[in-house]
RNA sequence: GGUGACGUGACCGAGCGGCUAGGUAGAGGUCUGCAAAACCUCCUACGGCGGUUCGAAUCCGCCCGUCACCUCCA
């Protein structure tokens, strides 16, 4: 079976092929760094991150690109028009930069705890001016933006009307210019220098207050609020990529408009084959949003009881818990929610550990016959195979997780019973732990997070060594010595008690 | 008003017309110095009302309820 994903522009699964095979481009929009990180910004990264390892595990070379927006979008309410990140940077007395630098220094930190591979390439919006005055250029060029008093708008309408074929304005989100027109609300700062309240912005003008501006032909100013995503996309995947991911909000209008630049720009294309968009996170039922204060920190939810959980969880168990669900699906955080999921993190890690007992060849039938492993190994081959059923319909990793815990079981069971063992060839069972493995591991990116604690077990063997010698019994004195040197410990006997140190050699 | 989701057993959560989802919790059992883990068995389901069909959680209609987007948002 073939890895099929749901495609937001056509409204339906597809088998999953390559623009230009063997590499796959996938973008995903990327955080806005100017505040901590909660756990609705990690979904993506995680859906994502499953996804482009599930890309790499079937033999693609996938270009991961994920970009940092370090160019504050405006604050919806701000009448000022100022940014979010000039915002940050004024309240905290800081360079915007130093504002943008330090939040997305966390990001980092919390995608890795997270278990989210680096992307391939992490552009910011900053450093890629040159770019998208360029793209404002070509859609100018193009007739379907205009300038006024320094800032550039794309004509929506006029965009819409020529494009009825390659995908009016609205294809991706279903919605109508005329249905938006009707709906419209009026209270954005420069509304009445568009030629529609449907025109968005290439360009803004800065005002003299403005702290983060660039020079343009069109004077003083910053990039429009859609453009990064089109300009970098393009720079590094190509005017037509395989994949662009995002939160479902950002459908629209943050999509819509990087399709509407791409195909009113010399692109001509959607900018990407396959849409996707991750579906949103909620806390009792409703959305995690920064603007509503609904919401949980990355670093809140690791270290402490937060946001009425009864304790901190683990990057790991966030992961599983996210993958338990399908990515389209909404999810709702709940303690009752992440306790379970602690749980079945943990038993699927204790199956990791079980790996390697299983991996030792069958021990030789008593009468030296060969077993009938026939049945045994066909249920094997079948739950080994299952696992992959979720993944390739629409990156089901609800589904596979379900395969996972089913194939333990199997697992479980051999490793206690031997006449089970007897029962399946070695062959079976090293496909079977090859591939528990690298689902869990390599794919679902789920790693053991020892919970042991160093110091703690270490002092729990000098009780025993200290008792081995109160008792003189120093053939145990001396084996607790060279295991703890093994691990680079060596045990001093002072006159105030045992201690430690490391070793020096 | 427009667009689009969703309502599954105590909780979370798959399911895309017939065939066990799975995890957690609960009950009983095996094992066990105690305990845990593991394994076996069991227990609560498809919001409501109609319709299509041999057969519907799954398709259609209506109703009730919840949510998201239409403004920055993963």
């Amino acid at each position: 079976m073939a890895l099929s994903l749901y495609n937001t522009l056509t409204r339906a699964k597809a088998p999953f092929v390559p623009v230009q095979p063997p590499v796959v481009g996938v973008y995903l929009c990327g955080p806005t760094v100017y505040s901590e990180a909660h756990l609705g910004n990690a979904r993506g990264p995680v859906v994502f991150d499953v996804l482009t390892r599930y890309l790499r595990h079937l033999g693609h070379t996938v270009r991961y690109v994920r970009n940092i927006t370090d160019v504050g979008h405006l604050e919806s309410d701000a009448d000022t028009g100022e940014d979010k990140l000039a915002k940050a940077a004024r309240a905290q007395r800081l360079e915007p930069m130093q504002v943008a630098q330090h939040f997305a220094n966390r990001y980092r930190a919390h995608m890795a705890q997270l278990g989210c591979l680096p992307p391939d390439i992490e552009p910011q919006a900053s450093g890629h001016i040159t770019e998208q005055i360029g793209l404002v250029e070509e859609i100018i060029a193009n007739g379907l933006a205009y300038e006024v008093n320094g800032s550039v708008y794309f004509d929506v309408p006029k965009y819409d009307a020529e494009h009825d074929k390659a995908g009016r304005y609205g294809k991706l989100s279903n919605r109508s210019i005329e249905d938006q027109l009707a709906g419209t609300r009026d209270t954005l700062a420069g509304q009445d220098e568009k030629r529609s309240p449907l025109d968005f912005a290439l360009w803004k003008n800065a005002s003299p207050e403005h702290i983060m501006r660039w020079p343009s032909p069109w004077g003083e100013g910053f990039p429009g609020w859609h453009l990064e995503c089109s300009a970098m996309s393009r720079k590094y995947l190509g005017a037509e990529f395989d994949i662009h991911g995002g939160g479902l909000d950002l459908m629209f209008p943050h999509h819509e408009c990087e399709i509407a630049q791409s195909q009113g720009s010399h692109s001509h294309t959607d900018e990407a084959r396959v849409w996707m968009h991750n579906n949103m996170i909620t806390v009792g039922g409703a959305k995690m949003s920064k603007s509503t204060g609904n919401f949980i920190t990355l670093t809140n939810l690791f270290v402490e009881a937060t946001g009425g959980l009864s304790q901190a969880y683990s990057p790991m168990v966030v992961r599983f818990f996210l993958l338990q669900a399908h990515y389209r699906s909404p999810v709702d955080v709940s303690d009752d929610a992440l306790q379970a999921a602690r749980k079945g993190y943990r038993k699927l890690m204790n199956g990791l550990r079980l790996l390697p007992k299983l991996e030792a060849p069958a021990a030789p039938a008593a009468d030296g016959a060969p077993a009938d492993t026939a049945a045994g190994d066909a249920e094997l081959t079948k739950l080994t195979a299952d696992l992959w059923v979720g993944l390739d319909d629409d990156l089901n990793t609800a589904r596979s997780i379900a395969a996972l815990f089913n194939l333990l079981r199997k697992f479980n069971a051999l490793a206690t019973a031997p006449a089970a063992r007897a029962a399946v060839s070695d062959a079976a069972l090293h496909a079977a732990t090859a591939a528990y493995r690298a689902l869990v591991t390599d794919v679902l990116g789920l790693r053991d997070e020892p919970r042991a604690n160093a110091e703690e077990l270490l002092a729990l063997t000098l009780g025993f060594y200290s008792e081995a010698k109160a008792d003189k019994a120093y053939d145990k004195v001396d084996v607790i010595r060279a295991a703890l040197k093994d691990q680079g410990i060596v045990i001093k006997d002072t006159k105030a008690g045992v201690e430690w140190a490391y070793s020096e050699e």
